[in-house]
DNA sequence: CAGAGGCTATCGATCGATCGATCGAACGTC
DNA sequence: GACGTTCGATCGATCGATCGATAGCCTCTG
């Protein structure tokens, strides 16, 4: 066969639970997004807080692991804050459905289901927190509150998944491009008009999404 | 009484659609929330749907009258933007399960339930274009992409209703300012660096959401 | 090689619980 | 006694989940 029913299954999960949300999807519209039965389903997942809890660990794993290769090695904290920012929206930018169920079905899962889940979203804000408390230090960010504006670029990037289409005037580089001069100058950054090395986030967008972007 | 029956219903329906969303609160839910038996709910309100929507279009005339109210007799563009971040901001942080609502669970509403809906949103979202193109315009304003920068600005102030708390470092005011310079940064502003006039935002604050500021 | 046994994948039928919504009746107030 | 408000009881529909059964395939055994 060509895509495994384990596929089928996790994709249509991810596509409904993003449209509809977690609790807006029966056990039936899933089965038949899927292509099977409804008890043929259990076959391949646990309940159904499982399977969504099962998404976002694979979801948040993959953008976690992005960010750190993308990041690896330190360097420069502007151009670090920019590979993030550039990453976040591409990431956002092709799997919209993915990163919607991430941002908006949190709250649904039990807290015993939860609290894995956010360790690894606090884990790659850690990333940013990084980047930009090291820009603030060496003064090439100039900002009141760190902590706050940190929470107001990952809202802003995030957004990105609620209205980003392709079929839009603009590409996906440009986009990226676009968000990174946006946070970068939210952050009232001092040095030159910087670039972003977007070819790697490209890359590692590709690899880690198995798309070409 | 106190309270009359309608504001415990409408009040129930707001603080339980954010925290658990529409589909995840069932009208047994809203009557234990709302103290009354979960057929005199249906003396308040039509159906479920009903509730939803009368929800969504007393928020968003609220936050449109207030910003209509906030940027009349046009003006400064750069003022203006920086009033309309000013208000959103406070909206969201005095209102967040409201706004949450708003945000979150339109698209569970049927198309036609909607559609006036979306046209609320429409015209609030025109003040904000209307600003930054003005802006962009005159020369204040310098930005690649202003319709995509319009989003990413309503996207990261409209974040402020996920995490925002009171008992945070942040006093009202003092995130109100910050978020208008960021928006003002991020817009490229190359006038001097503005100052917002937040008691205005705050009086209409008040007025319109009944609440003191 | 025949076939017994086990494993994977699938299904129709059905479970008890809960869903949104409605009914007729009773309450208190004017 | 009319009206605005409240409720217990209950409706048919749908919920998430499980059941036993079946068909195909692989492996081991005699």
């Amino acid at each position: 066969m060509a895509v495994s029913s384990r596929e089928r299954v996790r994709a249509a999960a991810v596509k409904l639970f993003a449209t509809k949300g977690f609790h807006g999807t029966g056990i039936r519209d899933l089965a038949q997004e899927a292509e099977l039965s409804s008890a043929s389903l259990y076959h391949y997942m646990g309940t159904k807080e499982d399977l969504l809890a099962e998404i976002m660990h694979t979801a948040l794993n993959r953008l976690l692991d992005a960010a750190r290769e993308a990041t690896a090695g330190g360097g420069d904290p502007v151009h670090r804050l920019r590979t993030l920012v550039a990453l976040h929206v591409l990431a956002h930018a092709v799997g919209p459905a993915e990163t919607r169920v991430v941002d908006n079905e949190v709250d649904v899962l039990s807290p015993a289901a939860r609290e894995p889940v956010v360790a690894l979203r606090d884990a790659y804000e850690r990333l940013w927190a990084a980047a930009i408390d090291e820009g603030v230090a060496a003064g090439v960010f100039r900002v009141e509150h760190p902590a706050v504006t940190r929470l107001a670029l990952l809202e802003m990037c995030s957004g990105v998944a609620r209205w980003y289409s392709p079929r839009g005037p603009l590409a996906l580089d440009e986009l990226a491009e676009h968000y990174a001069e946006l946070a970068s100058r939210a952050l009232g950054c001092t040095s030159a008009p910087g670039v972003t090395d977007l070819r790697r986030c490209r890359e590692i967008v590709a690899k880690e999404w198995g798309v070409s972007v």
